[in-house]
DNA sequence: TAGATTGTTAATCGATTAACAATC
DNA sequence: TAGATTGTTAATCGATTAACAATC
């Protein structure tokens, strides 16, 4: 039972941009790309692109590089894209809006099955031509569809209650935009997307100097007294 | 001219979280925490809480603990969140939209001052009451008014023309939807909300297992030949 | 064959955790 | 005063970078 080494979420978070940069390689029709040209494109050092890869194997030729669409190949297959996965949407407001109308979701094979909603106005209406049902038939059509993810775009409230019921019918994971943080589940897998917290990091970036002077302005201050 | 030692960006990353929880504990009337208290809950190590806050002064007392309420009055400083911070967004589509109406940053002093647009038949028209102009219009706004945060929620192949506008201008921070990887400018510091590869990230942690087995056993079968 | 570039081991760097004296 | 908990220094751990032998 060894072989089961894991590969750090660094890593996994930098394979989505090697894929998309291959991608548009290919649109180039560009066939061969060595380490070092991935890195100068994409500010990332040649040594790290190749540990990461070698994280999962060898993909490359020595003294040629990589094939582009090979590399392509793999790292779709290392992200789980060559499977479909099934996906429902638990809030039907702004942010499920979005999602179920932004097709690069549905070519990559991310079908939407199902959105959830508890507002009695919009059951039975579709959005983008996916069904609309009520809230408190998620458990049920749960048990009776294949649930790979669901996404959380509901009121911080409901969260809590609602991702019980995902966990304990053992949906895959959870792409949570709630402004709650989820632990994993036993079977559940969580990602999280807070908006919030990203837009509140922005702002630290874009204020960064100010705020630096004055808190080491303080603690120069304080230590000298 | 010491004293200006940087911050990583990990750090910061971890203070919405600790200004999250201590706003819930504000709410219940909780006035004083520990580390150890806040550890248990946000799933770091109290160690760890106290290194991170440390880089900007000591808030706290021995014996003690933290007073929740100033804890939370210096994180928003240290987040720059006691200064408003006006917004424009670029593009009047799904994200867009959502954005908009999500009134949680509204409440946080980001205050959105226009929409851009090339679609016609949206130029002219409003969204939650804020106006939407004309594309073309965007450097003569950005001059005219004080702009420090532009979403970027447009197609790939039209992004680069705009954010080379944003650059010259001289807009503090980009806070980018789309689909590119965009370098921070001499000016302009850049935060990346890639949902793509979130959700393909998701589907990496849900898919992992077998992954992992399948490329483990692989190098195995070459390491043995 | 000579040149290029990989895969991989070793060195470095930075971030996290542990430990503890200072002090409320 | 005794107990609790901070701020901070030291130790550990993990991730990134450098170096180079292997090999196409």
């Amino acid at each position: 039972m060894n072989g089961e080494k894991n590969v750090s979420l660094a890593v996994i978070k930098r394979l989505p941009k090697y894929y998309r940069y291959l991608g548009e390689l290919i649109d180039v029709d560009v066939s061969r790309i060595s380490s070092k040209e991935l890195s100068e494109r994409l500010n990332i050092t040649a040594s790290q692109i190749r540990q990461d890869l070698n994280n999962f194997g060898s993909f490359g030729l020595q003294g040629y590089g990589y094939n582009v669409e090979l590399l392509y190949e793999e790292i779709s297959r290392i992200l789980g894209l060559n499977k479909d996965h099934n996906i429902i949407i638990i809030g039907a407001g702004n942010i499920g809006h979005a999602l179920i109308n932004y097709s690069d979701f549905t070519n990559r094979g991310f079908k939407f099955i199902g959105i959830f909603e508890k507002d009695p106005n919009l059951i039975g209406t579709k959005i983008n031509n996916i069904d609309i049902y009520d809230i408190n038939t998620l458990e049920n059509f749960i048990q009776g569809k294949n649930v790979d993810i669901a996404v959380l775009a509901i009121p911080k409230n409901s969260a809590n209650y609602i991702t019980k019921i995902l966990y304990k019918n053992n949906v895959r994971g959870i792409w949570n935009f709630s402004n709650v943080d989820l632990k994993a589940g036993k079977n559940t897998k969580v990602e999280d997307v807070h908006l919030m917290d990203s837009l509140m990091t922005l702002s630290y970036k874009i204020n960064e100097k100010e705020i630096i002077e004055r808190y080491t302005n303080k603690k120069l201050l304080i230590t000298k007294r």
